[in-house]
DNA sequence: CACTTGACCTGTCCGC
DNA sequence: TGCGGACAGGTCAAGT
């Protein structure tokens, strides 16, 4: 599942692989996963160059000569491939989990002047990307709402506290996946970060101290931080932009991780619960619900 | 308004 | 072996 991690892997791969390179074709399966007008993508994109690749949140943002951005979500199984000459063959074959492009995933198809291809990748089609004028991609409803990006260094505990506040009366796990409160935390993070503070994600918020909220907020730094370093987390068919898998899922210490051992508590086993309707994992000797 | 649940999809896994 | 159903989870719409 694409989250924060796994969407910047992705931006820096793209943004090694495809600056400067000329789109010579678009193709698209279904508009459900690129809406616009073919007609106008073309118009737009053909003969466009690639000038820089940005992110906020989940979403990447593909900025083009022409003024035009594609803003691509990924959601849970969307995959952005490039292939061409400089990784042709690379690296281990383990590494990767995709094999000839395209194939019956592939929704679309970009094509570069010099041969080397994009692929949007998505099993199922809950992703999408859409182009608009870069100067009306501020304006997009999701980023207007979107709450600040956890990475950065004015994000202080104090705002992060100030915001989930908000949300007092909801699960502590509930609030970090709402993106209005924070940008970029999912499923994986969620767990990995509460294990970390030490706090039962169905604890309301209401009833977990400034403090103890501060300490989650350093975790969900420190998890984030240490999966980009590892290159995102891949727990189904995440690949960043060579086709290649991230190996976070390693380092995880409850995600995935239900009848091992907490790395805490080695006589306690991991359990696997329903909160916020997701499936959750937790040390029930580290994590335990507020009174 | 605050909060929770269901819908959107398809591949995989489990039990019969 | 085949088949039905549960499950995976990011986000939005609908429901309570």
């Amino acid at each position: 599942m694409p989250e924060l991690p796994e969407v910047e892997t992705v931006r820096r791969g793209l943004e090694r692989l495809i600056i400067g390179k000329t789109i010579a074709r678009v193709t698209s399966d279904t508009p459900k996963s690129f809406p616009n007008d073919p007609i106008e993508v073309r118009s737009f994109l053909v003969g466009a160059r690639c000038v820089a690749i940005r992110r906020r949140a989940k979403l990447l943002m593909i900025d083009w000569s022409s003024q035009y951005t594609l803003v691509v979500h990924l959601k849970m199984t969307g995959q952005l491939v490039y292939r061409g000459d400089e990784n042709f063959g690379a690296g281990h074959p383990n590494d990767s989990l995709i094999g000839e492009l395209p194939d019956r995933s592939t929704r679309v198809e970009l094509t570069f002047s010099d041969g080397a291809h994009l692929y949007f990748n998505d099993q199922r089609k809950f992703g999408w990307m859409k182009l608009y004028p870069t100067s009306e991609v501020e304006a997009i409803d999701f980023l207007t709402r979107v709450g600040p990006e956890p990475l950065e260094d004015i994000f202080t505990p104090e705002a992060f506290v100030a915001r989930i506040r908000r949300r007092n009366n909801t699960t502590v796990k509930a609030a970090i996946l709402d993106q209005t409160v924070l940008a970029g935390v999912g499923n994986i993070y969620a767990d990995e970060s509460l294990w970390g503070a030490k706090i039962h994600p169905a604890t309301r918020v209401r009833e977990i101290t400034d403090a103890q909220l501060g300490c989650l907020l350093g975790q969900i730094k420190y998890v984030m931080n240490l999966s980009i370093e590892a290159g995102g987390s891949t727990d189904r068919n995440y690949v960043n932009a060579e086709g290649k898998r991230g190996s976070y899922i390693d380092f995880a210490r409850v995600f995935r991780r239900e009848g091992q051992p907490c790395p805490r508590h080695p006589e306690v086993m991991i359990e696997k619960i329903r909160v916020a309707g997701r499936g959750t994992h937790i040390c029930p000797a580290c994590q335990v619900v507020a009174a």
